[in-house]
DNA sequence: ACGAATTGCTTGTAGCTTCAAGCATCTGAG
DNA sequence: CTCAGATGCTTGAAGCTACAAGCAATTCGT
């Protein structure tokens, strides 16, 4: 007895609506961040992980696991953030093959700017419109999605506070 | 008294692994369907609403709702469609400034085979790692968070069986 | 029935992501 | 020690999305 080749009508009512989610969700917050930073969230979330790491360095591959981006994509942020003036690209002191990516003073000042705002975007979409119990469940759903499109956890970021 | 203007550690243990499934599940989904059938997500699901409409067609503001996408967007996918002769643009029979979309029998044909393949890749990152129990909660979680994305209900796509 | 405003769509441009290829450095088998 | 393969990153080209501007058809007020 395998599966229909097609949704079933439950599988259907679950994923179209989280698929429509998938696509409007980052939309908005792409949205709320350029207009008021010019950042994509992606930039927002690379220079958030260099603010908050030790010294203001990682290395280029570091980063891009803790953002969940392909090496190349990275590459092309930072060089664009470099360009700002928000970060810069130092050598790796203990593998010249390696490069790390250093958030500058204006990067972190941009940072703390940008984060109120983006803090207040995430919850209105989101963190606000669910109750506390249906956040535990949010996060056990999406711990058992992770595990399954990252089974060795090297993406999906670790959690400094 | 106000809330603090950055994360909570709840607030940061729900979004930040949440943000990371937003970022891998589209791309695995995506390059599922490009790898097997050179379509895009976006491109997918555009033509399987074309092709579960009567008729084989959509107004363009319409599938533009059903798709959640801006009508530029959908109006340069729709031109790569007609190119490759899954779709073809008519003139919208009583509203001239209007135009349908209309799905080609290659473009069904297309849908068909693509589907199953989908199918199994949507079960296999997501419907099928979660409980009958968390697919009922994400439903919900789901349906709160879209009445705020979407608050008249104009996107999210009806569910055509 | 006339013109202003609105609606529906398309097009051009800029910007971001991806993929493939390439370069430099490091590692390890022999 | 040597060199073949692996690793870390960058670059260039191609493709997709978003925004702004523009055109044509329709609607609405008067």
């Amino acid at each position: 007895m395998s599966r229909p080749r097609f949704y079933t009508g439950d599988e259907q009512d679950t994923w179209v609506p989280f698929a429509a989610l998938l696509e409007l969700l980052p939309r908005e917050l792409d949205a709320q961040l350029l207009r008021d930073e010019d950042l994509t969230h992606f930039d927002y979330f690379a220079l958030s992980m260099l603010s908050n790491s030790d010294d203001h360095r990682l290395q280029m591959k570091e980063l891009a696991s803790m953002t969940n981006a392909t090496l190349p994509r990275l590459s092309h942020v930072i060089s664009r953030l470099e360009a700002r003036g928000l970060v810069r690209r130092e050598r790796n002191a203990s593998d010249a093959r390696a490069t790390d990516a250093v958030i500058t003073a204006d990067g972190r000042r941009k940072v703390l700017q940008a984060t109120p705002g983006h803090v207040e975007t995430v919850r209105s979409f989101l963190l606000d419109v669910i109750t506390p119990e249906q956040a535990e469940q949010l996060r056990e759903i999406t711990a058992a999605v992770l595990a399954r499109l990252d089974p060795d956890g090297r993406m999906a970021a670790s959690r400094p506070r």
